[in-house]
DNA sequence: CAAATATACGTAGTCAACTACATAAATTAA
DNA sequence: TTAATTTATGTAGTTGACTACGTATATTTG
């Protein structure tokens, strides 16, 4: 395999590489639901994928339930209300909560993309079933990580 | 292990999954540099080491060597200009083109990283060193994409 | 129960990559 | 040897995440 200078630094370059890894499954997976017809941005899947399992969230939760920060949801559920895929309403006992819900277009919308997640989840399987299996690695990197961190590791090497 | 919606979803997610990992490492290898007392930026990694191992490049030929388009590549090189850790100069005989290459004190600076990098090495072996092999896992997994493209193996899939 | 603290949400601005487009120089073709 | 095409670089503006900070409401504590 011909090798370029970042990718034969290895482990130094880790987190270059995992960021090129996902721009380019993510560029794909754009142009999968465009092939399929289905108007829909990657990035809306974890705030979607999420009220379509759960229903009602409030934003705080559901940003700590997708690991992002709140801002990042809070622009992504104003967009996601343009296209009037959700609604939120007020929390009646907490009434610093908004309650975010799919509507009827949301709940719609997720009910057509099942074949095509069906699709997607084998597509991915496909491509991480090697020997070693990327979600599997990540799944550990991340338990791994969780344990002691990064940082901690590298200072327990330094003399 | 406690499951959140979006881990459940697994391979759909794959692509948030990845960037969420660089991220955190990122940000940790931020704070490694700090803790041994050296003012580097992980950003500038990929610009600095490929000039470190080679000398002398074009912008567009950095760019390609560290899988940057190229404005992302003069926008760095501008930082690093800045900060007086490469110079330019033109090239004699292809006039469009500008030479990049690290000044004494990119030089000094990368050699002071050597002790850092065997350090960082050491800990990124020990977190991704776990039954699926994370850099393993994305050698194989860009292997097979380059085979045949996600898009393409999707399509396949459809009826 | 008043004060201190914590939680929920929002806005503003940053960051590190990108795409789209423009210009100039070099190369190829008519 | 002009004309067309390709290549190298640059600028402007976008994107999708972030942090910092502010305000309002709830909760905890003295």
């Amino acid at each position: 395999m011909e090798q370029n200078v970042i990718d034969a630094s290895g482990l130094l370059a880790i987190s270059t590489r995992l960021q090129r890894l996902s721009d380019q499954i993510r560029k794909d997976g754009l142009l999968i639901y465009k092939a399929f017809g289905i108007d829909f941005q990657p990035k809306w899947f974890p705030v979607l994928y999420t009220l379509y399992k759960k229903s009602t969230m409030s934003v705080v939760s559901l940003s700590d339930e997708i690991g992002y920060a709140h801002p990042s949801t809070i622009s992504l559920l104003k967009e996601l209300e343009k296209e009037k895929l959700i609604r939120s309403t007020k929390d009646k006992i907490d009434t610093r909560k908004r309650l975010i819900e799919l509507t009827e277009k949301g709940k719609e919308l997720l009910a057509n993309m099942e074949p095509v997640w069906e699709v997607i989840i084998k597509a991915t399987a496909e491509i991480t079933n090697t020997e070693n299996n990327l979600m599997k690695a990540i799944n550990e990197v991340e338990a791994t990580l969780k344990e002691k961190s990064f940082l901690h590791r590298a200072e327990a090497y330094r003399k």
